[in-house]
DNA sequence: CGGTATCCCTGGGGATACTG
DNA sequence: CAGTATCCCCAGGGATACCG
């Protein structure tokens, strides 16, 4: 890691994760190994360097890593590390309580 | 609310709590009640303006209480709701991750 | 003490074009 | 297809001053 990591672990996790799209592709990575362009599409409104930018910093940080294939035309694929896939509960928490304030506020 | 809540839960709670300083306004709450000054002090680096902000806007999302006591000095004191609280799961979930990447990122 | 009211500024993010 | 490379923008956030 490049900064120093907060002493509060909730602050750490933060730091992690809370860049505009990283929960986005946690989500998206929790159901396996997807392709550059399949994240794009799932995520949505995302533009390309940004979402390159976050997958990024997220193989630095060891959430994920990132594999080319020598082909033309080229297809890269991200799979959640061990680390990263060990964020499934913070994400089902996520979708539980989530799902729950949908509910109370059609 | 005012805005629409997407259809996935995950992007819904994201859209909750995903402002700078409103996931460590939860883990102080989660706590108990806290005064605007106790808050400051505690998160650390927020401004006053940009703490109000986002306390107001979880206060209109329902996910705390703002109470003011008509003395002078004022006192403002603000508390979880039953709907605020129960993110506690998400908080927990993302202490014992972030605890766990620090001690493997020392 | 707990706010508004202003002004200012940074950088995360978007749009477009180009490339291996 | 999956990127860089540029340029641009604005909204979230900071600093300061003042108020009830």
């Amino acid at each position: 890691m490049a900064k120093e990591l907060p002493a509060c672990p909730v602050e750490t996790t933060l730091m992690l994760i809370s860049d505009r799209w990283k929960v986005l592709i946690l989500r998206d990575l929790m159901e396996g190994t997807r392709r550059f362009g399949q994240l794009k599409k799932s995520i949505g409104t995302v533009s390309q360097k940004v979402l390159t930018a976050n997958l990024r910093e997220m193989e630095a940080d060891g959430l994920l890593s990132r594999r080319v294939y020598p082909e033309v035309p080229p297809r890269v694929e991200y799979t959640l590390t061990e680390t990263g896939y060990s964020l499934k509960p913070v994400l089902d928490a996520m979708t539980e309580w989530g799902t729950g304030y949908q509910s109370k506020h059609v």
